[in-house]
DNA sequence: TGTACATCAGTGAACGCGCGTTCACTGATGTAC
DNA sequence: TGTACATCAGTGAACGCGCGTTCACTGATGTAC
């Protein structure tokens, strides 16, 4: 993972030199990083209005007071906008995730509750921001195929998870939960990739978890739970509390 | 649920009168019924192609060989033709679910076997099916308001899945879930709601249950999975098979 | 420190396109007597 | 069985709209000497 080379953006008002001094900004550079965050704001503010295929170019240079052709000067075409949406979305259910990681782990917390920690903080980040939760876990917006750029930003939940993980092993340690025959070479594979130091059994829980978590979260955020379930965050909370145990998190 | 009422559309080739008996139908509502059919045909194709934000009544007329306003005869408005489709995708994926189920119950599966194949047959509709799949289980088409007329087809897979349930109770039963004290209210509320003859953790299990198979599902759909999980078939069976043991499912 | 030149943001007009929906109409098909 | 009338599918033109993108341009800001 690359996110501190991906996470940071023309929206930043510094850069930093190879030798890594930052180097201040001159009033055109500062402009720049000042509209181009105008534009991305004016956007995501269309994109809770209309929805992504909706968003246009025009309306939000509109919205500015610009000539709608001034936009080019910031972003290539619409594609490259809303790309830019994209990461900036990941980038920021990954950080209001990974604060409340932080925090828990500051309170020192047990591996579940650190759990239970994370997957609530990415239900409220969606709940409170449900087109940009559209945005990354929604359909695929039709004729958009997500360039390299979002790889990295888009891992980091699950990179998370799997910290707790480790965390827990370390710690208390885990219930390394059965695993059918089948699932052996699949398995290896998953750890091979994304956790050679966990136990391939735990890595494929880990995998089919952290999708039932969005599932969850997409259910609510998308209205499916509309009329059925009521008292949502504490269904949520229970559910997400049983992911942990089937993950091999341990009581205590 | 009605889907008996709500599944029988403008698409079929006879109406049942008050008492029951089909009244045969004559050219000019046969040639409606055919017409409907092509329309709803060929915007799924579109939707394939395109998107649902992309879908156009022009287009679908076009490649028709009608002209546009005449689709007005058949669908008062581009979003009744959008649920029309929304209806159909549900039904669609609600009978290959019950198909699948009736399926194992002829070969007398075990409950466990049961919930598998159903869950199994949605996956695989899915994939079959994805942009009708993105229309029911992805994103919210903006400014489009899902009508009464959805509710009943949308609830199919749920039923399903309960009477699987229901079935192995009176079965081989089922292992209770444990649950926590704080969930108790809204079990009993989802309970009395959707299943008052089943134990309240039991259904609330269900619930979370439902909703993570259609997070497994939208991953692998909407791309989530990408080089990620590898042997995807396997590793679903394995994770849908775990979801049975959280609704209590016992092994045999 | 002052000047000449290069860079860049933003303008305004234009291109070519597609969309949903309405409306008055024609002509064919069905129905009632 | 034949005829008069009502119903309905489909036409073609039009309304009013918004979109992404390109291009030649102006004028302000930055840079090198």
């Amino acid at each position: 993972m690359t996110s501190s080379e991906t996470s940071k953006k023309s929206g930043d008002s510094a850069t930093k030199t190879r030798t890594g001094e930052a180097k201040p900004l001159g009033a055109r550079a500062r402009a720049r990083a000042e509209v181009t965050a105008a534009i991305k704001d004016e956007a995501r503010r269309q994109l809770a209005d209309e929805g992504a295929a909706k968003l246009s170019l025009r309306a939000v240079a509109r919205e500015l007071g610009m000539v709608s052709s001034a936009l080019y000067r910031y972003f290539p075409s619409r594609d490259d906008l809303l790309t830019a949406l994209i990461v900036d979305a990941y980038d920021s259910l990954g950080a209001a995730a990974e604060t409340a990681h932080a925090r828990a782990v500051r309170a020192e917390a047990k591996p579940r509750e650190r759990w239970v920690a994370v997957c609530r903080a990415v239900r409220e980040w969606a709940l409170a921001h449900p087109h940009e939760y559209a945005l990354i876990y929604g359909s695929p917006v039709p004729g958009y195929t997500a360039p390299q750029t979002t790889v990295g930003p888009a891992s980091r939940v699950g990179l998370l998870l799997i910290t707790i993980v480790r965390e827990a092993v370390q710690g208390p340690g885990v219930h390394v939960p059965r695993m059918d025959e089948a699932l052996r070479d699949e398995a290896e594979r998953l750890a091979a990739d994304l956790a050679p130091d966990l136990p391939p059994a735990v890595v494929a829980a880990l995998v089919a978890a952290w999708s039932q978590l969005f599932g969850l979260v997409s259910f609510e955020v998308f209205g499916q739970f509309n009329r059925i379930v009521e008292d949502r965050p504490v269904f949520f909370e229970h559910a997400v509390s049983q992911l942990a145990l089937g993950v091999g998190l341990m009581d205590d």
